[in-house]
DNA sequence: CGCTTTTGACCCGCGC
DNA sequence: GCGCGGGTCAAAAGCG
């Protein structure tokens, strides 16, 4: 995710709502304009260092990339026999938010290339169903236990288990919605963070989506880069900005889908945060509550 | 009453 | 071949 590339300007348009109030005759010397000066430095301040936190972030992102691929490269020459997953391996996956279909990149599976007529019909679907696999992290309240995630589309539940990797339930879910879709999904609480839901996407929708209601709304909402810890961890939360066009979900597969940025959720989901932010800052609330007052208090003399 | 969820049993692949 | 663990099935229970 090159964010650098498409940074956009995040710094909150402070000024809109205060010019709005000024009446005409007001010196600009005036305590409100002096904190609206204040206000916009620090505002400025304050995109220098979400930019530089941006930076920070691509910076650490690659690293991890380089030190991924270096495991992937040892992995491949110390067990290239090994038909399960070491844990490196595992770590690699998670990272790539991806199963091994990754490696086999191009729709043409080792196994084929060395067996021409070698793949049963069996393992020809699980390489089908291996290359529509993606992973999206809901963020959730701690308090709230339900496996349920709202993604735009209808699910049924078909089973639960405890694996042995995770204390938390993993529930397996079918597509609800068209009797011959072939999506799956599971849904299990992150190890590291349990308000963390991982729903894992198998498969491709073969028809649109039932609805058109906003994913993110309800008891569960996505991760943003900026708002969860583990994110931050997991370079694949690409793949969870991209839940917010629920319909791609099949046909992402890890990497590529950095550049399928959903911007526009991007740009809501920094507003909102910085929103948020602000309201609970208390001396942005202090300081709006004495422009404000000011401003009345001015109103209140001229009026007299 | 019909649909959904729960949950124990069963199946299957893999490692030893 | 056996045991383990993940995935699925299907009957029972829950719910509107």
């Amino acid at each position: 995710m090159e964010y650098s590339s498409s940074w956009v300007n995040t710094s909150l348009d402070l000024t809109i709502g205060v010019n709005r109030m000024r009446v005409e005759d007001e010196p600009a010397t005036c305590p409100l304009m002096e904190e609206l000066n204040r206000v916009s430095a620090e505002n400025k301040k304050l995109a220098e260092m979400l930019t530089l936190m941006c930076e920070n972030y691509n910076a650490l992102k690659n690293q991890l990339m380089d030190y991924v691929n270096k495991n992937n490269a040892v992995d491949r020459e110390l067990s290239p026999s090994k038909k399960r997953k070491s844990p490196a391996r595992d770590l690699i996956d998670d990272i790539n938010g991806v199963t091994s279909a990754v490696y086999n990149a191009g729709g043409v599976s080792d196994s084929s290339s060395t067996e021409p007529d070698g793949l049963c019909k069996k393992q020809r679907e699980e390489t089908v169903i291996k290359e529509k696999v993606s992973r999206v992290y809901y963020k959730t309240e701690v308090s709230d236990r339900s496996l349920v995630v709202k993604d735009g589309y209808q699910w049924r539940k078909y089973g639960q288990k405890v694996t042995r990797d995770n204390p938390s339930p993993r529930a397996y879910f079918k597509c609800a919605f068209a009797p011959n879709c072939p999506v799956k999904k599971k849904v299990q609480r992150s190890v590291d963070d349990q308000s963390v839901l991982v729903a894992t996407y198998e498969g491709e929708h073969n028809h649109p989506m039932p609805s058109q209601m906003e994913p993110n709304t309800g008891s569960s909402r996505c991760m943003s880069i900026s708002s969860a810890p583990a994110a931050a961890n997991r370079p694949e939360s690409a793949v969870t900005i991209d839940q917010t066009e629920p319909e791609k979900l099949g046909g992402n597969n890890g990497m590529t889908t950095n550049s399928r940025i959903d911007l526009p959720g991007i740009r809501k989901l920094l507003v909102e945060q910085m929103a948020s932010s602000l309201t609970k800052d208390p001396n942005f609330t202090t300081a709006l509550a004495a422009a404000v007052s000011g401003r009345l208090y001015q109103q209140n003399l001229r009026e007299k």
